[in-house]
RNA sequence: GGCGGAGUAGCUCAGUGGUAGAGCAGGGGACUCAUAAGCCCUUGGUCGGUGGUUCGAAUCCGCCCUCCGCUACCA
């Protein structure tokens, strides 16, 4: 492990166009583990998230509300904020596409990508839906009455045609699948990487990048002869359009980092190390954007991770099909680290996974409540009744069988957390869990307490060891999965009587790792007072048999 | 249609040539420190179908069935 070093990751802004879902804040959840990690580790770390707010839809949507389009904005992100602080989220930045400082740096690409010769202006034609926008020409379904949107089936079509600013992508072609050649990790999973390889070898469109009739945008800085479209007074000429959805949310990703505002603080921070977005818009990141930042004259991010989604019997979980979880209820239900465990290890991150409640609660009370939870619990319960509350010092990592298991458990686990298979870095460290219950049977401290009382010095000693041992393991744990269950990790230190040195988003302190060999914390002092971590939920199976029959 | 992937215990999945595995769920047991938790044992699968290769196939090859991903302007 190297000195501190300096790691940007983001996410894909969310769609204000409604109230959050649980499965779009899943990648957040996702992001804001790996950024703690990072800042636990000692890196200089930057997360980003935010809202993307401007669309054509989100205008009609404010407007059947009888708001602003800002106003209904304004609302939805509030929402969105005060679920992620309830999911315990803390981004460095949380960005809106309507800051001013995203305005500029949107003006900056474009003015980049005109200079490099990659705009122009040409006639986007094709099907419009009133409620969606245009439609791809395999998007529609035809029948006898005419041509029809699968989702608006009683919305008539109207063929628009535009004059509008386009991206020569087409010129990309060959430098993308090179840097493809030449970065084969750098879209991950491998299948998500060999998709778009397939798509880039298909040959690629040049696609629009401005549109005529959306006033709810970011203006297009433009006129048809290159010059700006500024008027003497600051504002933009409406008549030159605005910019469409690629510049406008895809940049956000400098804007974040001071372009073009702050090239110095720009050039630390960028490229970024990972995007983290979700499979449906791979092509976006991992094919428009890299040619975008290539126009600009930018390097491209290290890394793009593509996660899957979370699926409700085999349906994605999605607001526009109405089954998605509201974040604020399943925190209410299973605690805000609870939530945030739950997420991270029962879906799979790198493909789609069925979620359920019932899937959910029982994560939870296996692995929360049964297995980590009770194992602080049993382990501080003996301490206080055995050894009168002293926190007996951990034996050597020779003598000590749990220690190889950890050195194992905390290898695995920390090559997952790199991997981005964030579920699987939590199985690893939920097996050195397994290995200290199961010590603990074997051992039988109450067994060693009985002997140690009736004066045999041995049991007295390994008793010490053992006890020593268990809450060394307690505290191991409840350090290594801190970035994943921010707010419980502090409680698990508390409780065992040991100084918690990080910040609540995770800054601060030593780095992590001099925390997780085994024996390296503090030596003496007594432990706090035992409470349950998680306390354990009732199935609804469970509630219906305990009413009984008539009540 | 093209390219790619998957079908293994009730559920989620691991297992790429040598007597079928894990976790959860279900059943039984011994214990008692603990959040009626933990620990031990256990029920359960002709490994999608079929035909081959091989001394031997979940594992390799052919065909078939089913499902999924990608196949450009909703974000």
């Amino acid at each position: 492990m190297s000195a501190a070093r300096r790691f940007y990751l983001t996410t894909a802004i969310a769609y204000a166009n409604s109230r959050p879902g649980l499965h779009t804040l899943y990648e957040v959840v996702g992001a804001d583990a790996i950024a703690r990690w990072h800042r636990m580790r000692g890196d200089e770390t930057f997360f980003l998230t935010g809202t993307d707010e401007y669309s054509v839809n989100i205008a009609i949507t404010a407007a059947k509300l009888g708001k602003t389009p800002r106003q209904f904005v304004d609302e939805m992100v509030a929402l969105f904020r005060a679920a992620e602080d309830a999911l315990g989220i803390a981004p460095d930045r949380f960005i809106r596409t309507t800051d001013p400082d995203h305005v500029r740096a949107v003006h900056e690409m474009i003015r980049r990508a005109y200079d490099r010769g990659d705009l122009y202006q040409g006639t986007y034609e094709g099907w419009y839906c009133p409620n969606e926008g245009f439609r791809a020409p395999s998007d529609l379904v035809e029948d006898a009455t005419g041509v029809h949107c699968p989702n608006h089936p009683g919305v008539e079509l109207q063929w628009l045609s535009e004059r509008n600013w386009f991206f020569r992508l087409s010129a990309y072609q060959e430098r993308l699948e090179r840097y493809y050649a030449e970065h084969p990790d750098w879209v991950q999973p491998e299948y998500r990487r060999n998709e778009m390889l397939g798509f880039i070898r298909q040959g690629l469109e040049d696609f629009s990048v401005s549109r005529e009739q959306a006033p709810w945008g970011i203006p297009f800085p433009l006129r048809a002869d290159g010059s700006t479209a500024q008027l003497p007074d600051g504002s933009w000429d409406p008549a030159a359009g605005t910019v469409y959805v690629w510049f406008d949310a895809l940049t956000n990703y400098v804007t974040g980092v001071g372009f073009p505002d702050d090239p110095e603080r720009f050039t630390r921070w960028w490229p970024a190390d990972l995007h983290i977005i979700g499979k449906d818009i791979n092509r976006l990141h991992t094919i428009m954007w890299p040619a975008m930042l290539m126009s600009a004259g930018l390097p491209l991010p290290r890394r793009v991770w593509v996660h899957g989604w979370l699926l409700v019997q085999g349906e994605r979980m999605s607001k526009s099909r109405g089954n998605f979880l509201d974040p604020n209820a399943v925190v209410a239900a299973l605690g805000t680290d609870g939530t945030r465990y739950v997420l991270l290890r029962e879906v799979a991150f790198d493909r789609d996974t069925d979620v359920s409640w019932d899937s959910f609660v029982r994560r939870y009370n296996a692995d929360l409540a049964n297995d980590f939870g009770n194992l602080v619990n049993r382990s501080l319960s003996m301490t206080a009744r055995y050894l009168g509350g002293e926190r007996p010092a951990p034996r050597a990592a020779a003598d000590a069988p749990l220690a190889a298991a950890w050195r194992a458990a905390r290898a695995v686990h920390e090559e997952k957390v790199a991997a981005c298979l964030l579920h699987d870095a939590l199985a690893a460290l939920w097996e050195f869990v397994g290995a200290a219950n199961r010590f603990v049977d074997a051992e039988q401290p109450w067994v060693l307490a009985k002997a140690a009382r009736a004066g045999d010095t041995a049991a007295r000693v390994r008793l010490h060891g053992v006890l020593g041992d268990l809450l060394e393991a307690c505290r191991l744990v409840g350090f290594a999965a801190a970035p994943f269950i921010p707010r419980t990790a502090p409680r698990v230190a508390e409780q065992l009587g040991v100084p918690y040195p990080y910040e609540p988003d995770g800054n601060g302190g030593p780095p992590l790792g001099e925390l997780l060999d085994w024996g390296s914390g503090p030596s003496g002092g007594r432990i706090g007072t035992p409470v349950p971590l998680f306390p354990r939920l009732e199935t609804e199976a469970e509630l219906v048999s305990r009413a009984g029959p008539g009540q």
